[in-house]
DNA sequence: CGGATACACTTGTACCGCAG
DNA sequence: CTGCGGTACAAGTGTATCCG
């Protein structure tokens, strides 16, 4: 099994080098690059892959972090619990695709009561969780198509007054901020060894900073059930159960998708990215 | 090669609207 | 009025690229 999962990751940077230069001289150059797919694992429960526009699951132009090779993600083994507790306990197949997203420190905003989030690696998103969702996944979840990338701030020209911008402390030189914008999100469910399965909350990528985050009403109601804590180091699993209709007939339900969020031991936080 | 600069991403905080 | 959910905004940080 950590066979399979590798396949999904594997870092050519050669590859990515090339990708570089290209987006370089071509800055909208990125169509047609290179997929992480797990190619050894033919999506037997998920969408064709060409069901989706290219550019919806290209790896990022530029994903910076990624190449750094300090920060490369070495694919853990898949856990075992998950195939012989957790997929039973949800009621899903246990020969499920599960797909290593991304590891990450949870911080205290994770868990904030106030924040009522849990952010998402962005690149963990954008190169294995983006592949095995479908289009309508990513419409829902803010991910079909980049957002535009923002000018740097020392760029920005004097912003023209906008109405809905303004207000009275406008000539204290206090900047109100806009009203938020409603994102909607993708239904998921987040899963943990101690806290089981939460409700049913929502990821979306935010326009404003291209974060992906979990949130919803039951988050803080899982948060205080999970066995992570501030300060941990998790991995990230993600799966769904596609529907599978025979004869017309619904053979296999189509399930959420579930985020499995596995807290390391103390070891592996050894071996994690450096602090 | 190394410093300067540009950029992407994460994190923490401020703010808005709504429900109770 | 107050607390909460949801989001925008900006500072901080790390990495890639540029340039002398």
């Amino acid at each position: 099994m950590g066979k399979r999962t590798l396949a999904m990751v594997l870092y050519d940077p050669a590859a990515a080098h090339q990708q570089r230069d290209a987006k370089r001289a071509r800055p909208s150059a990125h169509a047609g690059a290179v997929v992480p797919y797990d190619t050894a694992q033919p999506a037997a429960n998920v969408e064709p892959i060409n069901a989706v526009p290219l550019n919806a699951f290209a790896p990022h132009p530029r994903p910076r972090r990624a190449l750094a090779p300090a920060i490369i993600q070495q694919v853990p083994e898949e856990p075992a619990c998950l195939r012989e507790l957790i997929l039973p306990a949800l009621g899903l197949r246990n020969d499920l695709a599960v797909h290593f997203v991304d590891s990450k420190r949870v911080t205290d905003t994770d868990l904030d009561a106030h924040q009522n989030r849990f952010r998402l690696p962005a690149d963990g998103v954008l190169r294995r969780l983006r592949p095995i969702l479908t289009p309508g996944e990513l419409d829902a979840a803010n991910l079909l198509h980049d957002p535009l990338p923002k000018p740097r701030r020392q760029q920005l020209e004097p912003e023209p007054l906008q109405l809905e911008s303004l207000t009275a402390d406008e000539g204290k030189n206090v900047r109100k901020k806009r009203q938020g914008m409603v994102h909607g999100g993708l239904p998921v469910r987040l899963v943990d060894l101690a806290a089981g399965a939460s409700g049913e909350l929502l990821l979306s990528r935010w326009s404003s900073s291209s974060g992906t985050i979990v949130k919803g009403g039951g988050f803080m109601d899982f948060v205080r059930r999970c066995s992570f804590r501030e300060h941990d180091v998790v991995d990230i699993w993600a799966f769904k159960q596609r529907e599978v209709r025979l004869f017309g007939k619904t053979m296999v339900q189509e399930s959420h998708l579930h985020l499995f969020i596995l807290k390391r031991d103390g070891t592996q936080q050894q071996q994690s990215r450096q602090e």
